[in-house]
DNA sequence: TGCCAGCGTCGAATCGCTTCGACGAACGGC
DNA sequence: GCCGTTCGTCGAAGCGATTCGACGCTGGCA
């Protein structure tokens, strides 16, 4: 293996030129630094990582913590984690992959070895058990969701209240009157899950200022569930004419039992997801949807550790921080201005 | 920080003891160890990784290359992340996460940097420019899927030649003469995409041997591609009672179609989907389906890339592997004899 | 002309752990 | 009863980087 020493014995300078060079955390001369580049360059010169932290206090690495069964869309944590991987690149730093089957137990150990400089949490549950361990161990961290108290946090999470009241929006805008809201199962509300209860909110308040009638009707997302809803729904207001789908599983069911049920979409209905847009895009016809960024959770999370793991160096405090990415309405085909009443 | 030494002095022995005892390299009295014990817990204590990295030439890290856009479907993709990071803690082992954003580089970097100790390739192609970089540095490595010349490397893919056999058994048990093999779009063909080639031959072998008539079209997955491909199938071959999809998203257009064109699944045509098994459950009827095991496939590599580790370690050749998980299927609602001819 | 400031470089200490050689004690074999 | 092992422990020498203080030089200013 080539060391630092090796390049300054080529370069015929001391070792910690060479280092000072290679950090830039002193001036050295043109001239110097150039030799040195070419000694580099001429042994295949790579600093090793251990001896990097060991030394520097520093490990270059942060920790990111994935649900082992992720409540929300697989392929869309996995946008958010390729997201944050590249963008770390671009601060200098590599990505450490933890699942949560440690428990908050990981996060520990990754911050007290100091395998990793900091950590950001994806799938943050509203009384997430990591938040004490980073709390107590003043772990500079950032979490991808909202939980409860983000208090002396970093969080970046989508803005689904916006979500919820663009769908409202758009329906009322179209002349819809009376509209469903088709969530997620019902243990989701019960036990208040943030994104969920949120999006409904946002909803509810946009929807009474429009004047619109609406029922929310939670779902379990298989077909027979689907079919059984959206029964409910027809026989309690006949005249809905406008559904909001917050379940990615209930999509496609729903889709076919408005057809199998003689309503053609958007026609005679207009439904409105609340999906990653490839999804909505793969249905026929396709929908118009609300969603959230997803590349740009990553690299604001990536942002917000790097900043914390800045302050902690200096020695002072992070500031909190709470982003809320607005989502945005891409009309499609599943769209269309009410039906004249019968 | 707490470090080796202040346990030693808490426990009233030297350092090296407490190392010894950590890393059982030597033998130490049970009284010693207990005391040992005791002090790291007492003080808390957690070695630091960045020394342990140094002093010990490993750094129990092992890098995951993972394809920036996956061919492949993304939570296959994910769940197999996931395994391999849960198999390489059972290790002692931690993952770091690589996009192939940075190119073979960044496989190198890594393992310059002795950042990792091996490293384990997914969604391998044929002709990958990664692999070049492991044999020039004689990096250990295990790969998931299957490159042109395997020899030197460890591997493990899923055995898609049997998975194209059990599609042709089933077929044939069931009585069914005529039958279409619905793949990938033509693109993936023409660059000789292993997985896809390995399972049409082995169809391909076990329809010869079972005497029916077959034909391959490849598919875009599109609904109007999957139209399209499906309309010049029963034009060339009306009787057509038997279909294979191997394009995950061609099964949801093709199920439809089938519907629209006025065969009911299974009474009039029987379909196998060639995907993972809870896509298969998400259709309607549910779909009999050929998987392959997901997590095994993580497990197996950790274990490669470990053998690997340890073999150069010991400074003798780890040997090759090539190992070829076979596939299950699983009969589900959308296969049934073939109907009488009419 | 003399002094101080800052630039560019060096040497040495240090980070926390592993590992090698050595050494005393206990022990079994002949 | 002596010698060669094995067991349990210690001390010291690294591992390969970073960083601090020091020091010689040059240049600007008085």
């Amino acid at each position: 293996m080539v060391t630092l020493a090796d390049v300054a014995r080529h370069a015929g300078v001391s070792s910690s030129t060479v280092s000072y060079a290679l950090s830039g955390k002193r001036p050295i001369s043109d001239e110097t630094r150039q030799r040195i580049e070419q000694a580099i360059t001429d042994l295949d010169y790579h600093p090793h990582a251990g001896a990097r932290a060991l030394a520097g206090k520093r490990s270059h690495i942060i920790a990111l913590v994935v649900p082992l069964h992720p409540d929300v869309h697989v392929p869309t944590m996995t946008e958010i984690a390729i997201a944050v991987t590249v963008a770390a690149r671009e601060h200098g730093y590599d990505v450490l992959l933890l699942t949560n089957d440690e428990g908050p137990e990981g996060v520990r150990r990754v911050a007290a070895t100091g395998l990793a400089d900091g950590v950001i949490l994806m799938d943050v549950r509203l009384d997430d058990d990591r938040i004490p361990v980073l709390r107590a161990q003043e772990i500079p961290a950032a979490l991808i969701g909202l939980p409860d108290d983000p208090a002396g946090l970093s969080c970046v999470d989508h803005d689904f209240a916006t979500a919820g009241a663009l769908c409202a929006d758009h329906l009322a805008d179209l002349g819809h009157r009376d509209v469903a809201f088709i969530g997620y199962s019902s243990g989701v509300y019960r036990r208040h899950a943030g994104y969920a209860e949120r999006t409904l909110s946002g909803f509810r308040a946009r929807a009474a200022q429009h004047g619109l009638r609406f029922l929310h009707r939670p779902c379990e997302g298989t077909y027979e569930s689907t079919a059984g809803t959206l029964a409910r729904i027809l026989a309690d207001r006949p005249d809905t004419t406008g559904f909001v789908v917050q379940n990615e599983a209930a999509i496609g069911p729903l889709l076919s039992l408005l057809r199998a049920g003689g309503r053609t979409v958007p026609e005679d209905a207009s439904v409105i997801a609340i999906c990653p847009d490839p999804m909505a895009e793969l249905h026929s016809p396709r929908l118009t949807s609300v969603s959230g960024p997803k590349k740009e959770l990553g690299q604001v999370a990536v942002d917000q550790v790097m900043a914390r793991i800045a302050a902690t160096a200096r020695g002072d405090h992070a500031q909190d921080q709470l982003l809320l990415m607005p989502p945005e309405l891409t009309v499609r085909e599943s769209t269309a201005p009410a039906p004249h009443r019968s």
